[in-house]
DNA sequence: ATGTGAACGATACTGAGTCCCATGACGGAG
DNA sequence: CTCCGTCATGGGACTCAGTATCGTTCACAT
């Protein structure tokens, strides 16, 4: 701990001196001889000049990326929310960075398309996991898309909350919530098709009739499904 | 028309010349000598080379953000799906262009980077909109941020089959089906909170009792709002 | 004929990103 | 102790995108 790392030593000073000088103002030069190594040596441990505000966010994919593969197509929803939960905790995890990043992103049109670009990235990753999870159901594509960006909004709505507030509170539960939300708007889509079309027996029988006879006559006419709700 | 416009030349050629050799092997300088015109007059058509082949963007952002302002709150949701009919109008309209870019857009990171960042850009223009429009409402900012992500992911979708396809059918049908499916989600959003609270009346009256007395008696029982629907 | 302004060309400059080579530290084999 | 690979680093040259500035040309109006 004595002497951190080269990787972090450019990272830390990346952020410093956008902070202090902008982003364009500030060379690789700078961050380089701020850092205490050569210009070389930041391409060595970055590929550009943005990524040095952006590490570890290929980890963070995989790890994304494991968590949605390691599962079958029961535990898919879990592993959907499990996969959004990780990426929250790990900006949750370091608050100090993620709140920095989130100012300077803010102010900087290339930074932004930088972050919109790694967005898109998990969304692709959502949606092509869902994608082959409920293949062959109908609209099996829209429906994975809508669902990738679905669960990506959500999360990047709690995360901006968060970030805006300062990062002042635990936002695990209003993830929840969002996601509870969209989960719920899914739900709906499985079973009715539109609000109308749902179809409600009224039945008439003899008050003398046995229960049993009664269920089983219902049960024929519902075509063996047991009734969805029951009626006082 | 005997001779076209230069920013048209340049674009001309830099798709051309992008088809041809590649992306990155292709600098300013031969784009701007393609079109028979100096390095520096590039530059002052195009802000940058990703720009050459992402012309009008600008303008297409104008006009869904126009279609969106010229609403009311009771014309809201019309006017999302015309902005984004919109969007996709303007694919169709010289399918030649979008599909090479979309293949040009396939191979080249640097140029997905910059589209998604006008999706982007148009992704925030709709959650305004719809999030000034439903402010007030509970879980207006979340509500907001998932119709506006689905409904540009909704668009995407059908953009992208469509350019997959080549161009060679009329996307306007899976767009509308696109859209209705979004819209019939936040429907069922809006009302009833989970499948079985769903409150079911049976009226029992007197057989002789006039039809406007018993209509009466309904809407009083259901607090003003007219029955969602009729059961026989 | 002369002023005026817009469009274009030419040039120089900064800085990101790439490539290649030299150097120097370190560790193991003899 | 010396020799020899290996690897991280430094250094410098190079390409090219993007910016700024200035001069030129041409159309048009007065």
């Amino acid at each position: 701990m004595g002497t951190p790392s080269i990787s972090h030593r450019l990272a830390e000073a990346a952020v410093a001196l956008f902070d202090e000088n902008g982003y364009d103002e500030t060379t690789v030069d700078d961050i380089a001889a701020h850092a205490g190594v050569s210009r070389s040596t930041f391409f060595r441990y970055y590929r550009s000049k943005e990524d040095a505000i952006f590490p570890d966010h290929d980890m963070l994919l995989a790890r994304v990326n494991a968590r949605l593969r390691a599962s079958t197509a029961n535990t898919a929803i879990v592993a959907v929310t499990d996969a959004v939960r990780i990426v929250l905790a790990q900006y949750v995890e370091d608050a100090e960075v993620s709140l920095r990043r989130y100012r300077l992103v803010g102010r900087v049109p290339a930074l932004r398309d930088r972050e919109n670009a790694s967005v898109a990235r998990y969304q692709r990753l959502f949606r092509e996991f869902i994608g082959t999870w409920l293949a062959g159901s109908p609209d099996a594509d829209l429906r994975a898309e809508l669902m990738a960006a679905s669960v990506v909004a959500a999360h990047n709505q709690v995360l901006r909350g968060w970030l805006r507030a300062g990062g002042t509170y635990d936002p695990s539960g209003p993830l929840d919530h969002a996601l509870e939300y969209v989960m719920a708007t899914f739900r709906h889509l499985e079973q009715p098709k539109e609000p109308g079309d749902e179809q409600i027996v009224v039945a008439a029988f003899s008050r003398s009739a046995s229960p049993q006879a009664v269920m089983e006559a219902i049960k024929t006419h519902l075509g063996g499904r047991p009734p969805r709700s029951e009626t006082i």
